[in-house]
DNA sequence: ACCGTATTCAGCGCG
DNA sequence: TGAATACGGT
């Protein structure tokens, strides 16, 4: 029954059975911590634990997914279905569903993501006719964020009178009386935003004892994965809630702590110890991933840093290869030497492109790198920018969902009101608005009861109002009698919103269409697995069918839009540090070494940040199992216009003897004159600028990544051939115009007509 | 109401 | 450089 343990090694094990008391794991970087957080969660339940008594928090939807199947894997999913798994947001929607009445606040209430937030704090700054540079939207929403995971709420942000003296000295004393309004608005919304998921729940078990009660009574042991990321808000409703038995068991490494400017404090790692003075450290300090000389420069770097808990990383591998420094003369050059790099060790050694990643500190290195490995025609995939529920065209269906299942969800309304067009323009919005803050109501209400609140619009446009109201009535009506994919696919059609881009026959119309039939199908999806589930084992509650406001419920939460890649293509992957966080790969190519980039120019001033970026250079190098390569340029392009660098100073942090530095190859010198200063600029003409646009658009559907190999095929496409496409089917290529990037065929599809279809774009399938 | 042009502003980003 | 937004004309 437990002969699973002998997976593990002795430290990893003894973590694993120790199951009674506080308990702190700092696992090193590649030394099994989610091996132990597995083992463990599966121990426990062959102690005989039950699972409703296990709380496992993690940070994203990816580790709790991963951790889930893991432990199906180990111990079969009967049982382990029942443990609460998840991200502190979800694991804390869902008290918050059920007990949130407490708060005055309904189980159906909305969460606003970050958009949302936005939104509402810039239509604030706007009404209270606040400049919008002196109280930059972005910024107001990170102050308010930052107090709220501080858990200071509006009122005590405005007593604070230390906080209102920064304020008045930074020339923003409005701050706090925008955070009062802001929250007023979330209130009369029905809706949380992020930070109110965790601040809600901390008030919730401090001002509820018999909630308390019940929430330490059930969660018996508790697990926290990647406790150094944790603000202040999670460590509170963590240390409450294991008050009571404290058998929690937290897993980190403050070595790899890299998020303190979103609130992160490295302190809850460093003084857990001191919270819980019984509890037992374990160290897991051999590391599985890297060559000796990785594991070797990467110590001696993170040495550097003053505040950290002490260990040492060892490694039973190879020593493997040298690090390599290069140098490059630019931005431009120095994506050539990575790609040429990665070309070179493909080939002499027959390795696939998912072997390879390339990190850098900002999104904006990515260009440069993107352009070389194109031109060696390398297919690789971007991480990061919008994911596939970030985009436009989803967001208003999701935001049509919102409103039907909670009508005072305002960001939802404003944003579907008047989408497809139905005259229901801005001036008419403002006043709506007026006259809902005048009545102190929401704008839903005025809309309901238009003729009464009279807010001075005339009779047609008023009209118009009574008919969205009424349509958005009937779906509310529906939702708890048809499941989630019939009504969604209703409130797709009727509400106009599916013809609006059926129409659109652009090629990024043509696009918004997919995605929309995308998340259809991941609602049929959802729909029929809920359904599977229900006939196999007892659930909780007994609905027959999923209704939609259960998905959204789901999918509120849901921010990593991959996936799992079902088909496994083969890609190099370009990503910033923080998104590689937990990964691995063979080859590791780190770029943009340079002072004031990496470390870059806002952490220079303060120690802890300062420390914060080596501790990212330290995620980074720790990324790589074999071989290392870092690289910086003399001359990069900033914001359009060429500056000269200077290396990194974490590159002198390397000992000597872990680095290989390669001959000053003469490719350097040609490269300076002929690949990067001249041809620079022009490589970027419209037609590659357009291809890299539907490159990044497509690297994030997760379904099909940036394969650059395929675009070639288009050039085969000759009239008379037939060919199919995704959505139109199988057709006749009747005529073909245009050339490269701009050839257009016109086709024939049965039973549908002719069509215009950009090929570059339309990934047509040459049947014959 | 909507579209094309001008202007502005760049940090990493979980949920 | 380029994306996101503001503005002014139709």
């Amino acid at each position: 029954m437990i002969n699973f343990l002998k997976h593990l090694n002795k430290e990893q094990r003894k973590a694993v059975e120790h199951t009674e008391g506080p308990t702190m794991v700092i696992a090193g970087a590649g030394s099994g911590k989610t091996r132990v957080l597995t083992y463990r969660v599966a121990y426990l339940l062959s102690q005989g634990v039950d699972p409703f008594n296990i709380l496992a928090l993690t940070f994203t939807n990816k580790a709790a997914r991963e951790m889930k199947e893991r432990i199906f894997n180990l111990i079969g999913s009967g049982e382990a279905r029942n443990v609460w798994m998840g991200t502190f947001h979800s694991i804390f929607a869902r008290i918050l569903r059920t007990e949130g009445h407490l708060l005055a606040y309904p189980s159906h209430f909305s969460i606003y993501d970050a958009d949302d937030s936005k939104r509402l704090i810039k239509s604030i700054i706007k009404e209270q006719n606040l400049d919008d540079k002196t109280y930059a939207p972005n910024y107001v929403a990170g102050r308010i964020s930052a107090a709220k995971s501080r858990l200071i709420s509006a009122e005590e942000y405005n007593k604070n009178i230390e906080i209102q003296g920064t304020d008045e000295s930074a020339g923003k004393p409005k701050l706090g009386s925008v955070y009062t309004i802001y929250q007023n608005r979330l209130r009369k919304a029905s809706a949380m935003d992020f930070d109110d998921l965790l601040f809600n729940t901390y008030v919730l078990l401090r001002d509820f004892p018999e909630i308390l009660l019940k929430y330490q009574k059930k969660f018996k042991y508790i697990l926290v994965d990647e406790y150094q990321d944790t603000n202040h808000a999670q460590y509170m409703i963590v240390k409450k809630l294991a008050a009571d038995n404290e058998n929690i068991c937290i897993v980190g490494d403050d070595a790899q702590s890299i998020y303190g400017f979103r609130g992160a404090n490295i302190q809850n790692i460093l003084n857990f110890q001191k919270d819980y003075p019984d509890a037992v450290t374990y160290k897991l300090e051999q590391n599985y991933r890297s060559t000796k000389t990785i594991v070797g420069a990467a110590n001696k770097v993170i040495y550097n840093n003053r505040e950290q808990i002490y260990k040492e990383v060892w490694t039973n591998n190879d020593d493997g290869n040298k690090i390599v420094i290069q140098k490059a003369a630019t931005d431009g050059e120095e994506g050539s030497i990575v790609a040429n790099s990665i070309f070179e060790n493909k080939m002499n050694q027959q390795l696939k492109n998912s072997e390879f990643a390339v990190l850098y500190r900002t999104n904006a290195q990515s260009r440069s790198i993107e352009e070389a490995l194109r031109r060696l025609n390398i297919p690789y995939r971007i991480f990061g920018g919008l994911s596939f529920y970030n985009r436009k065209e989803v967001k208003d269906l999701l935001a049509y969902f919102r409103i039907t299942v909670n009508h005072k969800d305002e960001e939802a309304l404003l944003r579907v009101i008047n989408y497809p067009a139905r005259g229901i323009g801005k001036t008419t919005i403002d006043k709506l608005h007026i006259a809902a803050e005048k009545m102190d109501t929401s704008v839903w209400e005025v809309c309901e009861k238009i003729k009464e609140y009279n807010p001075g619009v005339k009779a047609g446009t008023r009209s118009k109002i009574s008919s969205f109201v009424t349509m958005i009535k009937s779906f509310s009506a529906q939702m708890k009698k048809r499941n989630a994919f019939d009504l969604a696919k209703h409130i797709a059609s009727s509400t106009g919103l599916l013809k609006e881009l059926y129409d659109d026959k652009s090629p990024e119309g043509l696009n918004r269409y997919e995605n929309i039939e995308e998340l259809l199908n991941a609602i049929k999806e959802f729909t029929e697995k809920e359904n599977t589930l229900l006939e196999s084992g007892p659930t909780e509650e007994s609905p027959s069918v999923r209704t939609l406001d259960e998905f959204l419920q789901e999918v509120a939460l849901i921010t990593d839009a991959d996936q799992e890649d079902k088909e496994q293509t083969d890609y190099v992957s370009l990503m910033t540090i923080h998104q590689a966080k937990g990964l691995e790969f063979s080859y590791v190519y780190i770029a943009g070494l340079e002072e004031n980039l990496f470390p870059s120019i806002q952490s220079l001033s303060s120690r802890p940040d300062l420390e914060e970026e080596r501790r990212l250079f330290y995620v980074a190098m720790t990324r790589a199992m074999k071989k290392l390569m870092l690289t910086y340029a003399e001359n990069r392009y900033k914001w359009g216009n060429l500056t000269i660098c200077e290396p990194s100073r974490f590159l002198d942090e390397i000992d000597e003897k872990f680095i290989d530095y390669p001959k000053k190859a003469s490719m350097q010198q040609s490269g300076l004159s002929f690949d990067d200063l001249t041809a620079k600029p022009k490589s970027s003409a419209p037609l590659s600028g357009l291809k890299r646009k539907n490159l990044k658009r497509l690297s994030n559907v997760g379904k099909s990544p940036a394969r650059h190999s395929q675009e070639s095929n288009f050039e085969d496409i000759q009239t008379g051939m037939e060919v199919e496409h995704s959505r139109f089917g199988k057709g006749k290529v009747v005529n073909i115009d245009g050339s490269g990037a701009n050839k257009k065929a016109t086709v024939y599809f049965n039973g549908i007509g002719q069509k215009q279809l950009l090929l570059k774009f339309a990934k047509l399938r040459i049947l014959k």
